[in-house]
DNA sequence: CGATTGGTGTACCGTACGGTACGGTTCGGC
DNA sequence: GCCGAACCGTACCGTACGGTACACCAATCG
């Protein structure tokens, strides 16, 4: 057993632990690639043996990390009952706002950088898991709302997946690959508002069933 | 004077050079992060001295690599005369499929890859530079056609950026993240064509003037 | 033919970083 | 008060890689 530590799903993450995990955050989201084991060592007040024994490795370390992550940001479950046509499209602008205000934290930028610094040479699952706890994470969760909306009738498609994917494609837009890329293109919290409502308008002008919503112009 | 080599945008990229930068493309491509100055003068059976003679440094040369590569592809241009409704969706489209065979393309991932790490480390304008040869281009490249349309009352919008990018994420909607955090989703020539005729409905059922395309449902 | 230029191949240097070893300290249990 | 476990701090090792120096070769030009 090479090292069975913090990489397997089911691990806990002991307050001490979180620290760590906090301190690579912060190192991460500082930039400039000072993500070294002595640096994170130094941050976190910790010995690097810790960290070896903890994580195992370096790829152990950015895992927890991601997973450490993700499991302070789960947000953004809808209301459930009575869903009526403003109850959705308030709905869909809170997720849309949400995933917004994610996609473009500094956090979420940093570490999907990483993930895909990661993807590149290959090994790991780095990216899947970044993939599973963002956009498929948030896919899982609208799923039910939209479904819920075409039983009550208020909009219509055939197939979910796409259907989100739409929703998807006009919320996100090119933000995340212009964050990725270095455009310093941050939106505000106002923006964000706007770009959900926008979204939320033009998804329901595209599968809104009955009174369509008012053609939208422009944003 | 460090070195006034491939970095300005005015360089002229000698064929022997050509054939370095094709290296580093068959490098990049073949993944693994195998992507050193000693690999790259290896397959490219050239000296590293000659490497950093041309190129400055590594930066230099990717810098180099990307600018040699949006210098192959520049492609989608349209056809200018006589728009009316079918040939406005016709170039749609065709902007589309051809947006989505890029970024879909192995180079295209690699070389997103490699700027979105570079990105991170902060240094230099990798990502910026992906980004204008990307994203921007593409976008510069649209937007007459879009205004032509509006010119022809074929659409209507007020402002050109927010209708691209609306165009931009009915295309692209999620597909591009995939890709860099490693998914393996790459679609087929028919997923191309299908995804391009969806987006371009879908952009005229939100923008469309008049006779309003037929409320596309789902896929 | 000799000299200059521009390139290849290889050996080399410095350093940064992942990973390990180890001495020293704190702390809980007996 | 002693023992062992857990952990900190630091020194250390190996290696990979960016960058440089140098010996050698081919071609071009006078």
């Amino acid at each position: 057993m090479p090292q069975a530590a913090a990489t397997a799903a089911d691990e806990i993450v002991t307050p001490r632990q979180g620290e760590v995990l906090d301190a690579v955050l912060a190192l991460l989201l500082e930039g400039r690639d000072g993500l070294t084991m002595t640096a994170v060592a130094r941050r976190a007040s910790c010995s690097k043996e810790t960290l070896y024994k903890w994580f195992g490795d370096r790829d152990g370390l950015l895992t927890a990390t991601v997973r450490w992550q993700a499991s302070k940001v789960r947000a953004g479950n809808w209301d459930r009952q009575r869903l009526d046509a403003d109850a959705l499209a308030e709905s869909l602008e809170a997720f849309a706002a949400n995933w917004l205000t994610v996609i473009s934290s500094k956090t979420s930028v940093a570490l999907n950088r990483v993930a895909v610094a990661h993807a590149a040479s290959g090994r790991s699952d780095l990216g899947r898991i970044v993939l599973e706890n963002g956009r498929f994470a948030i896919g899982e969760r609208l799923k039910p709302l939209l479904e819920a909306a075409r039983e009550a009738g208020l909009i219509g498609f055939d197939d979910t997946e796409t259907a989100f994917r739409t929703f998807f494609g006009l919320v996100g837009r090119d933000v995340q690959v212009r964050l990725l890329l270095g455009d310093a293109m941050v939106p505000s919290k106002a923006e964000i508002a706007a770009d959900a409502a926008r979204a939320t308008r033009q998804f329901l002008t595209l599968f809104g069933a009955g009174r369509s919503a008012p053609r939208t112009r422009s944003n």
